[in-house]
RNA sequence: CUGCCCGUAGCUCAGUCGGAUAGAGCAUCAGCCUUCUAAGCUGAGGGUCACAGGUUCGAUUCCUGUCGGGCAGGCCA
């Protein structure tokens, strides 16, 4: 095997678009002093004839300097100091200066991604955070459905994307397990039981009608001799609770998500936290009495009018023990607090927020964050599926995982970036699963695991090759999206966007598989062939780590 | 009526801190398996980036307005 002390070795990711942008400050020391200011502007060249980045600099400078932009981006190019990086500049259209990287600047990652393995595209920020992420957070009155599904998929791909880039990240899941809808469910639920044992009697009027409903009421009956009659309101009330969220648990750990806390909604009620924040709200005098109720203030903080706290009734409204929810979340030590809920909940962001900057206890006021989904529209037999929790229609996420697989329905809710309305298609999932995208990139992983099932060889020792050989247009695409992994996965988590993994794995998904048809790897040429294995090594690496945060498997075989 | 989100190819969607020729999948059409997995690859067709103004060297991107879709606007949650 060909020795590589030749070549540099790179321990930490080499950053070529800072190095660019140190040669262009030093060549703008010389032909602009006094400019350095100017902030530039490097971007990734969209079309390979424009080099591998592009800075619009000279059109920057020119206006000030008054001169033509060609002449000035002359002037910088002639310049800049020499690097190993940098095979070319060329200077094009209005003034954009194109900037050609060498081979060798591309080849790096490779040797980097191998040593670094499941870390790579990993990095500890300057300042970590603690931050909480709540998603799901579905009322205990109901399988988790669609929507809750998005949530899922959403919070629990943010939540790592956040650990990826060093924050610790706690995932918590709300329980409103209090309030008039728990009420609903038990009454609802003694309905049935008492229909079960003959009494003829009415449903509710707003009440659950949903099959669950009269199955929990069975298993009550079956479990409990001792309320032959179902009387017993709080028992059957606590009963039917519990036995949804077990159902809830079972349907998350199907889709292979873990929370770290639970936190229950009546838990702040027997904590004496709610009355504690409307006292303390009181005290701050953000509130006033009308009408037999309490009123917040939340037009100082932007609302377009007050809002009640505490009804005539002497009861809350639902946002008051939401705010002492986040007024737990500030003292349990969460510099930042993320909530990805469903755009239904958008009025209550203002609601919370003012609540929280009432209190006057120093929290940041865009504290607590929202990632808004839009909704999902569920579609079977080409028609639209209600979803009705009281009319008992709704497509489940058990539904989901069961007739597409959970990679698949992982993926799937990814792909589309929150803001989106969502299609959930039940029979394209279900039919054409196999031309879901997500088998696409699975698929990438699982051609080279089976290439190296062929070889046999030590894959440990691929790290230390001869990167030289490669210099093919394939695998310059391919070296190039490998390099870009860490900056989308630093730029997703900074957005809260993990679709942008989803697409970036599909493209580097797609580089792998023309170059798979394009290239035999398997090569007598002993040097071309272990550089060749070091870099689709490196891309298997590459398609575990953004498969896995997105919480979606990557087989060996398929 | 007011606020928020959205409007990009036949369909489902990316892209947009203002940049050069707007992308992908599905669908349609034409090719590629004696070679490491054809769940793949190569190529073709398909667009007034909803519409109209404005800002400037340059707008799909920023601003205003109009139209269309969704969600909110309760002493419901």
């Amino acid at each position: 095997m060909p020795d590589a002390i030749d070549i540099p070795i790179v321990q930490d990711h080499l950053d070529l678009k800072q190095a660019l942008n140190e040669l262009i400050q030093q060549a703008l020391s010389v032909i602009a002093p006094g400019e350095e200011s100017v902030a530039v502007t490097l971007e990734r060249s969209k079309l390979t004839q424009h080099g591998d980045y592009a800075s619009n600099i000279a059109m920057q400078l020119a206006k000030g300097l008054k001169r033509n932009p060609r002449d000035v981006a002359k002037d910088l190019i002639g310049d800049l100091p020499p690097s190993p990086y940098l095979e070319k500049t060329e200077i094009a259209g209005p003034g954009f200066i194109n900037f050609f990287l060498t081979p060798l600047a591309k080849q790096q990652v490779v040797r980097t991604i191998l040593r670094s393995g499941e870390q790579f595209g990993r990095q500890r920020v300057p300042r970590p955070e603690k931050i909480n992420v709540e998603f799901v957070s579905a009322n205990p009155t109901g399988p988790l459905h669609v929507g809750h599904g998005r949530q899922a998929a959403l919070g629990d791909a943010i939540a790592t994307l956040l650990e990826t880039q060093g924050h610790e990240v706690c995932r918590e899941f709300y329980y409103n397990d209090a309030g008039n809808q728990i009420a609903n469910l038990g009454n609802s639920v003694q309905a049935r039981i008492k229909q079960q044992l003959g009494e003829y009697i009415e449903l509710p009027e707003d009440g659950y009608r949903g099959h669950y409903i009269m199955e929990i009421a069975h298993r009550y009956v079956e479990q409990h001799t001792a309320d032959s009659s179902g009387g017993n309101l709080p028992a059957v009330t606590a009963f039917a609770v519990q036995e949804l969220r077990n159902e809830q648990d079972r349907d998350l750990q199907a889709f292979g998500v873990k929370f770290d806390s639970y936190f229950l909604e009546s838990s702040l009620y027997t904590a004496g936290r709610v009355d504690k924040t409307v006292t303390a709200l009181q005290a701050a005098r953000k509130t006033y009495d009308q009408d037999g109720a309490v009123w917040l203030r939340t037009t100082e903080y932007g609302d377009d009018k007050d809002r009640v706290m505490r009804k005539s009734d002497g009861a809350y409204t639902y946002f008051v023990p939401d705010v002492a929810y986040h007024v737990t979340k500030w003292e349990r030590g969460f510099s930042r607090a993320i909530n990805v809920q469903g755009a239904d909940h958008h009025s209550t962001v203002i609601r919370v927020r003012a609540g929280l900057q009432a209190l006057g206890i120093g929290v940041p006021h865009d504290y607590p964050e929202y990632v808004l989904h839009q909704m999902v529209t569920v579609m079977r037999d080409k028609e639209e599926v209600k979803i009705s929790k009281r009319a008992g229609s709704y497509v489940t996420v058990r539904d989901l995982i069961d007739e597409a697989g959970r990679d698949a329905v992982r993926y799937f809710f990814l792909m589309r970036k929150a803001d989106s309305q969502l299609i959930f298609d039940i029979d394209l999932a279900r039919s054409q699963s196999e031309d879901n995208p997500v088998y696409y990139v699975q698929y990438a992983h699982a051609r080279i695991c089976s290439v190296f099932g062929k070889w046999g060889g030590d894959v440990r020792a691929l790290a230390d090759v001869n990167l030289a050989p490669l210099t093919s247009p394939y695998e310059m695409d391919l070296l190039q999206a490998l390099y870009d992994y860490p900056g989308v996965v630093a730029g997703a988590a900074a957005e809260r966007a993990p679709h942008l993994i989803t697409y970036h794995l599909k493209d580097l998904a797609g580089k792998l598989h023309s170059y798979y048809n394009a290239e035999q790897f398997l090569v007598a040429d002993e040097e071309l062939k272990v550089a060749r294995l070091a870099l689709i090594a490196a891309t298997r690496q590459v398609i575990r780590n953004g498969l896995g945060l997105l919480g979606v498997t990557a087989p060996e075989k398929m």
